[in-house]
This record gives C-alpha cells, structure tokens and sequence, in this order.
DNA sequence: TCGACTTTGTGCATCCGTTCACAAGCGGTA
DNA sequence: TACCGCTTGTGAACGGATGCACAAAGTCGA
C-alpha cells in the first residue's frame, strides 16, 4: 500500500537535525554503494518482491552483507528485525538521501561521438536526471537535435543553463577545450561536473568534479594482468585457462 | 634502496623479489592515481619537459606531493634528490609497472550509441589498447565497419577472441544482455572486463571486472548537492559567508 | 673541495573504511 | 503468554590509505 506509516513526508517532521547530520558523515565510498542498492531495489520493487533481507540485497549488490548492513545504518534504522527491510521504504529513504526527491537537469558539452551517445541514452531521464540542454563550438551541429533536444552553441551556455537551471554538466569535448569548458560552466552556476575528458580540472572549492577516464580503467585491468602473470611466473606451471569454471550464469532471479 | 623493508610479506619466492613483489604490495588506489601520473608526464614529455619535481607533478596531477612521492615509491627509488625526476624514466617505470610494455587487445560488445563511440575514439589505440574486434547480436550491424573495424556476429565471439588474442572486453549491451555477454567472454578466455551496463556482473574469481556507471556518478553528484544545500539551510538563518547569495554565479572562479 | 640549498624517500601518527561478532528486537508458534 | 529462531544494528578490532615531518642524499656555486 502506498499510504503505509502516514509517512506525510512533508518536512514537517519534529526537525531533528540528526538526519541532515547524518548526511555529512556518509562516506563517499558508501554513497557510491547506496547508489547501487537503490538501483537493485529498484528492480525489485518492478518484480513485485516487497521486502529483503540483508543477506539476499547484498549479493544481487555484490557486497558483504555486513557492509550493506552498515551502509544502510548510516542512513537510519529502517529495517525489522528477524525479517529484512521493506523495498518500498528501502527506496523511498535512499532517494531521499541521494537527493533523488527533485530532478537534476544535465547539460552536455561537446557532441561529437560520445556527446551523441549521452545525448541519445535513455536511461538518464527516467532516473531523474533529463538532459536539457546541449552545447558545441560547432556550427554544423548548432540547431540540429540530439535526442530530441537542439544543440546549443557553446557561447549561449551562460543564458541557457541559468535558464535551464542546469545542475550538473557533462564535458564531453577534446582534453585541450575541457578546462575552458569547466569554467565557462562554473560561471553558469554549475557546481556539479562530470567529466569524461582525460584532464585534470582546475575548480573553486565549491563544485563538485567527477571524472570518468577510460584509459585509467584499462591501465588499471592492465595492472591486474601483469600482476597475474607474473603470480603465476613465479608459481609456474599452470591451471588449465578453463573455460567456465563453476560460477554459472543465473545469480538469483525474481520472486514474486 | 632496499635498506629496509617491512617485515616478511607473506612471499614463496624468497628470492630477488624486486619489482615482481613490489607490484602486489601496492595500493588499488595508488594503481589509479599512477595511470593519471603517467598521462600527465606523457603530455610533458611531449612538449619537450625533461625533468620534473613532486611538487610540479602532483599540482598537474591534481593530489597531494606527499602522498605522490609515496605512490612513485611503491614502484621503486628513481628521483634524484635535490633535483627531482627525470620524465623518461618515470615514464618507462610506470608503463612497466602498469603491464603497457605490451598491447593489451580490446574487443567491444554491443555496437549500439555508446559502442560506436567506443570503436570510433582514437585515444586507445595510441595507448596500447588496440580496438581488435566488434560484436553485436543485429544482423543489420554484422560485417558494417566501425571506425575501420567490421562487426562480428556475437555467435563467433569465442573464436575471433582466442584468434586476436583479447584480453580486455568492454560490455555495451543494454543490462538484459550483459551478463550472458560477459559469460561468452569468460568462455572465451577474456581475464579483464570494463562493463558499462548498470548491472553486477557475476564473474569467477580469476576475472578482473571494473564497471562505469554514469548513473551512480551523477547520483553522487546529486548527494553533495543535497548535502551542501542541506548545510547552507541550517546556516541560512544568519551568517552567509561573502556578500553574495547563493544562487547564480558567485564572485571567485579565478583560476591561473 | 666544501658548504648551503633543494628535494626525495619514508617512519610514524592519524584517519577512514571494512569486517567481525553478538546483543537486541521482532514475528511466529505452541 | 512465553518461547524460539531469525535478522538487524552497531561497538570494536582491524587494515589500509593519507599526510606530516625530517633525515638522507644529491646538486650547484663559490
Ligand atoms: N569517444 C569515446 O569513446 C571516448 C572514450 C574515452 C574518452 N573520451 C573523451 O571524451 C571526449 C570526447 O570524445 P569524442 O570521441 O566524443 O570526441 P569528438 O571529437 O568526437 O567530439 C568532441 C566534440 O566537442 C566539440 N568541441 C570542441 N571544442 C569545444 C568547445 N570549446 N566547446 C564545446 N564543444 C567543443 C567538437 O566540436 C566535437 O563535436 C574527449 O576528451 C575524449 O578524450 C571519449
Ligand atoms: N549511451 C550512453 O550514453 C550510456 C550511458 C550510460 C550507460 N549506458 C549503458 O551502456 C549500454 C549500452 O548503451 P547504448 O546507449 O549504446 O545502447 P544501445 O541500445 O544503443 O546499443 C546496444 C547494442 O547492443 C546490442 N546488443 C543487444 N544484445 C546483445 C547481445 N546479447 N550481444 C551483443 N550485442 C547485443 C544491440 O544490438 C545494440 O546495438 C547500456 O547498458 C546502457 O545502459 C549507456
């Protein structure tokens, strides 16, 4: 039922500072998690499954159950002992913490192949976060809609995204243009970046910057291979590549 | 200098254990913030720098010098005090370290917005992460090709792995597909996967997996947001730091 | 050759995040 | 109602990462 709890919602709550406290102590690395969860529990929630436990959440996240357990404390005590937690409850105070209760408007920067790609995916919008606004130097593509929505030249990003009131900003033009952009967004009033160009940006103490460099993440599996290898030099000799060891494909499925 | 070192670290190889034991101590975190050391001395070097200081490098790179100094020396002593390091040679250190000694062939699976953009980007391959081989289950993709590669069947993905010798595959599929693709990968051999389909992969324990997650990013973004608006709520009723009001663009963004 | 100066490399204290282990709390059952 | 088994929530131990501070080690100029 949707009316369960009388959770009214409305702030109205006896202002007790413990929640907003609460945020601030969250570490980064269990936000990331959180952000993990909601999307499980999401699932579940489409599924028709009403509650889990600890145990079932944590392996369909990938973590330790006493991690997810304590991710959750830092949050609040929403759970019901000896049984699990609600999934609609679960969801409803994550996004909350998250910060999921308003929509976040995205602007992209620069759209060429990746730009395109962003521009075009449909996951973005449905997740409360619906691109509105998209910017390039070029002017072949200034005018042409992307995804339904024109783009804008780079120029124009001051007035559009106050207009727009813009949130965050993706940068998805060549490294040498990247910190120019920043910046140029940070004068709009933007304080959160994304940023997919491999470059270090330079900003004020009062934007959030995160980076998504693809070749850090290969040089990273890289990293691994030579580990191994090497591991497996100094042990000789070796276990066959096999090809499907164990670990089949199913991991857990609904349960209505 | 191997003056001295922590006690025993656990190793069988009692031997010059050098570099070999070196690369399993260091940090997961320290693995990524080499890479991003490593991009912005290749960017030195070519406009002609030659040697540089842990304070120059860390302020391009974006970290503290301390805690660079401390990374450069998970991977051995090769500054010259007094003076600083010498480009090159950090170069080809961190490259040896990394396993970029060698190619690491990549193939891509769903040729859909974010797989075209993939096989279209031209910074791996200058990294010694060569696109080999494409993959996509639409007939109507099969054989077309994608920043000069054809696209194979998803069927042949096992044969043409093993033939090109992948050892990277990156996920594109839309997340239904994901962890069967990611299956077909590990049958065929495939030790490190980047998967940017929203969904944990199941995988044996001698699979590396990294993930991208463009939603998680931006919910992170989001919670800061939330974070700092909640901060300023419980502030606003008095003080507020600087003459200007939130909202719109603040005074700084000075940048040099 | 020597001494002053610069910068590295790292021991150490600290902090943050992860994991363990278990008491507390709840639903179900007799 | 009283008991029993299950699962949560968290105190505490642990381990890894961070940052500081400084001795060691080299350069450069006189
Ligand atoms: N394509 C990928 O798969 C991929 C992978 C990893 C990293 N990246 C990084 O993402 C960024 C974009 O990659 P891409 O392949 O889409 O490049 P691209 O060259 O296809 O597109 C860049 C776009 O940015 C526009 N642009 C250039 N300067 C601009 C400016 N000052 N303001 C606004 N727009 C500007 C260009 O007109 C172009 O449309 C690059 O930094 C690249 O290194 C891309
Ligand atoms: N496009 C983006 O900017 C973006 C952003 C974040 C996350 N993602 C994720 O990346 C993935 C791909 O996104 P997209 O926008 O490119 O999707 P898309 O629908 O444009 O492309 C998916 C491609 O995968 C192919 N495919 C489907 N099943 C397959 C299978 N079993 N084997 C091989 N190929 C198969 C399809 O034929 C299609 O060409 C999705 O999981 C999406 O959630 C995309």
């Amino acid at each position: 039922m949707a009316s369960q709890r009388g959770e009214g919602e409305t702030t109205t709550t006896p202002a007790e500072p413990a929640d907003r406290e609460r945020a601030r102590a969250i570490p980064e690395a269990a936000v990331a998690r959180l952000a993990v969860y909601l999307r499980v529990l999401s699932g579940m929630a489409d599924q028709g499954v009403t509650a889990v436990s600890s145990e079932e959440l944590s392996q369909a996240a990938g973590v330790n159950a006493a991690k997810l357990r304590k991710d959750l404390s830092y949050i609040g005590s929403y759970g019901t002992r000896g049984v699990g937690y609600d999934v609609e409850v679960l969801v409803s105070h994550i996004e909350r913490i998250l910060g999921l209760t308003r929509n976040h408007s995205v602007a992209v920067v620069g759209i060429g192949n990746l730009g395109h790609a962003l521009a075009n995916y449909g996951g973005f919008p449905g997740r409360g976060f619906p691109v509105t606004a998209l910017f390039d130097v070029d002017a072949d593509l200034v005018g042409i809609p992307v995804g339904g929505i024109p783009v804008n030249h780079i120029d124009d990003i001051t007035a559009v995204c106050l207009e727009r009131e813009v949130s965050i900003g993706v940068i998805a033009t060549p490294p040498p243009a990247a910190q120019s952009v920043c910046d140029r967004l940070v004068s709009a009033g933007v304080q959160c970046i994304l940023n997919f160009a491999p470059v270090v940006l330079q900003v004020p103490d009062n934007v959030e910057v995160r980076k998504v460099d693809l070749a850090v993440e290969m040089q990273i599996l890289s990293f691994h291979v030579a580990r191994r290898a090497d591991e497996a030099a100094s042990v000789s000799a070796g276990i066959g590549p096999a090809g499907n060891n164990g670990l089949g494909v199913d991991g857990m499925v609904i349960r209505p």
